[in-house]
RNA sequence: GGGGCGUUGGUCUAUCGGUUAGGACGUCGGCCUUUCAAGCCGAAGACGACGGGUUCGAUUCCCGUACGCCCUACCA
């Protein structure tokens, strides 16, 4: 059950000189987090495109697209380009193949369009700037033309003196209205900010915080419009959330101190504010606000590490929120299906990417081969393991050496190391390897591969399979008089070079008779040198 | 300095006043096995930040303290 005691705006907003503003009683809304949203949501994911996309993006994001996807209503892309000092031209396309790569494709953006775009801020200066001067001549902002100077000896007066650091609104006492229009007539150059009423408090119910409030004494004369004619994030932000209808602002933890200007504006526009959830924000280590010094935060290198878009998800949703039955593997349509902001947590979580690696893992085996091989398959490449466009054959191969390897994995960046022996047979042996059983080599090592060597040499090729050659081997060790093992762990090392790896006799079809016999031969000469 | 948000094992978390505080990652040990993985079994690891209340009973509700984080920009 949902209910909303809103005050009619008129009566919140009182003027008095210099404190030209009073909200009276506290904006309060009680809702019920603990249900599923059922009447169409409209949500947004707002990256500035100031570098690589970034991984709280795609944290945020997914819970935007769950929310939308969940309520039957729309997710939407607004790429916030109003930094001018920070923006990056090629930001926002690999933000958006980022969103691509991951799944959780936007149902309006930049690319696809919608009906209340455009969808790049910097295509709507105009649209801020009127709006910037509505509230101007309404008396709810106020041109500013201090100098960047001015405002930092301002700050070191206030902190010196143990004060809140605030806008003095100097330029609202030191001018008239008449004055500052004139002003700004004759080209001085300026700013808009917001006239934060100075009494009473703007709180909201937050969908995973509840109720939050803070004293509007406290909350800055917000710059609006800045010097360049770019709104600032507060500005672009209200305006384009009311004129794009969002419904839920789903953001982080970070935002929440900003909230009250938000609402205050919605307020000053008197238009209806949408709900908020404040997601918790993804932590290094250290307990930090997550960042590149720490961790990884680029979605690239996540792609190039070789993790699959489904474990990041999955990984994700389950950081701050929790799956009812407590499941950690599942998939997006399971947290669609299962998704309530009440099981949000309220903590920051660090990033565990041990987790995230197990996780991945476990994504990979679940996938056939037929699936995992074509993901493989540009590691190979990058690897020099496979040219850029490989024959049947030789992806045929490189399938099959995959196939072996299969579980092995916790990223996909891991295989061309672990199946590069096969590839050449020219390998280098690992000294560990060589020192355990080549150099010296037991006894039974040199005569055990020539007589390996003269059974394989009589199986057919069509009899080269797993099954017969296991039954050459062991047949060697008992002629022998040795353990199984003490034949496959030498000759596990002749044809890779390793005392690790896939199961022998499948390697060794896999290699065929030719190159067996060229392994075999090669660990020969090894053992040979040592005498 | 001011404001806000938070605090369950190393990490992610369950618990909507009554549990031997459960699960997952990681760690350690065992089994399986031609190695490594995977899988299976088991173990260690939380006086639920601390101190007060409220209650027959608090990890769960309230207050305080400590600690952490975020904001405090003409960045988002």
């Amino acid at each position: 059950m949902r209910t909303a005691r809103l005050n009619d705006k008129s009566s919140l907003l009182t003027r008095s000189p210099c404190h030209p503003l009073v909200l009276s009683p506290c904006l309060r809304l009680c809702y019920n987090n603990s249900a599923m949203i059922t009447t169409p949501a409209r949500t947004r994911i707002a990256p500035s495109p100031t570098g690589d996309p970034h991984v709280g993006t795609a944290y945020i994001g997914l819970f935007d697209y769950v929310v939308a996807r969940q309520s039957g209503g729309q997710f939407v892309l607004r790429i916030e380009d109003t930094d001018r000092e920070r923006y990056s031209a090629s930001s926002a396309d690999a933000i958006l193949a980022a969103m691509r790569w991951l799944g959780i494709t936007p149902d309006e953006s930049p690319e696809v369009g919608g009906p209340v775009g455009p969808y790049i801020q910097s295509e709507r200066t105009a649209l801020y700037r009127d709006y910037a001067a509505q509230l101007v001549a309404d008396g709810h902002a106020y041109y500013c033309f201090c100098t960047k100077e001015r405002l930092a000896e301002m700050r070191a007066h206030q902190e010196e003196a143990k004060e809140s650091v605030m806008y003095d609104r100097h330029c609202l006492c030191a001018h008239t209205a008449e004055e500052r229009a004139d002003m700004v007539r004759d080209g001085v150059p300026h700013v808009v900010r917001m006239m934060m009423p100075r009494e009473g408090s703007t709180g909201w119910d937050d969908l995973v915080r509840d109720e939050v409030v803070f004293e509007n004494a406290l909350i800055d004369d917000q710059v609006l419009l800045k010097a360049d004619g770019f709104p600032t994030y507060h500005l672009a932000n209200v305006v384009d959330d009311h004129l794009m209808h969002i419904t839920h602002v789903i953001r982080a933890e970070e935002w929440i101190s900003s909230t009250p200007k938000h609402l205050v504006l919605y307020q000053m526009f008197g238009w209806t504010p949408p709900r908020y959830a404040h997601l918790p924000l993804l932590r290094n280590p250290d307990r930090s606000k997550i960042s590149k010094r720490f961790g990884h935060t680029s979605l690239h290198w996540y792609q190039a590490e070789g993790f699959l878009p489904q474990a990041l998800l999955n990984f994700l949703a389950l950081l701050g929120w929790s799956h009812p039955d407590e499941t950690e593997i599942f998939p997006l349509e399971e947290l669609v299906e299962k998704f309530t902001f009440q099981r949000f947590n309220k903590t920051g979580p660090i990033f565990d990417l041990e987790k995230l690696r197990w996780m991945n893992g476990v994504y990979i085996r679940n996938l056939d081969m037929a699936t995992l091989y074509p993901l493989v398959e540009p590691f190979l490449i990058a690897a020099g393991l496979l040219q850029a466009e490989p024959t049947p054959e030789e992806r045929a191969f490189a399938q099959a050496c995959i196939a072996l390897e299969r579980e092995k994995v916790r990223t996909l960046n891991e295989y061309p190391a672990l199946v590069e022996f096969l590839f050449d047979p020219n390998f280098t042996f690992e000294d560990e390897a060589v020192q355990k059983w080549l150099r010296p080599a037991p006894a039974h090592v040199k005569p055990a591969f020539r007589a390996l060597l003269v059974r394989l040499d009589a199986l057919p090729d069509a009899d080269f399979t797993p099954e017969a050659l296991e039954a050459a081997t062991r047949a060697v060790a008992e002629e022998l008089g040795v353990g199984a093992g003490k034949v496959i762990h030498p000759t596990r090392v002749a044809m890779s070079g390793r005392t690790k790896g896939p199961s022998l006799f499948h390697l060794m079809a896999l290699l065929g008779k030719a190159d067996v016999a060229y392994r075999l031969n090669r660990a020969l000469e090894i053992a040979k040198e040592d005498a």
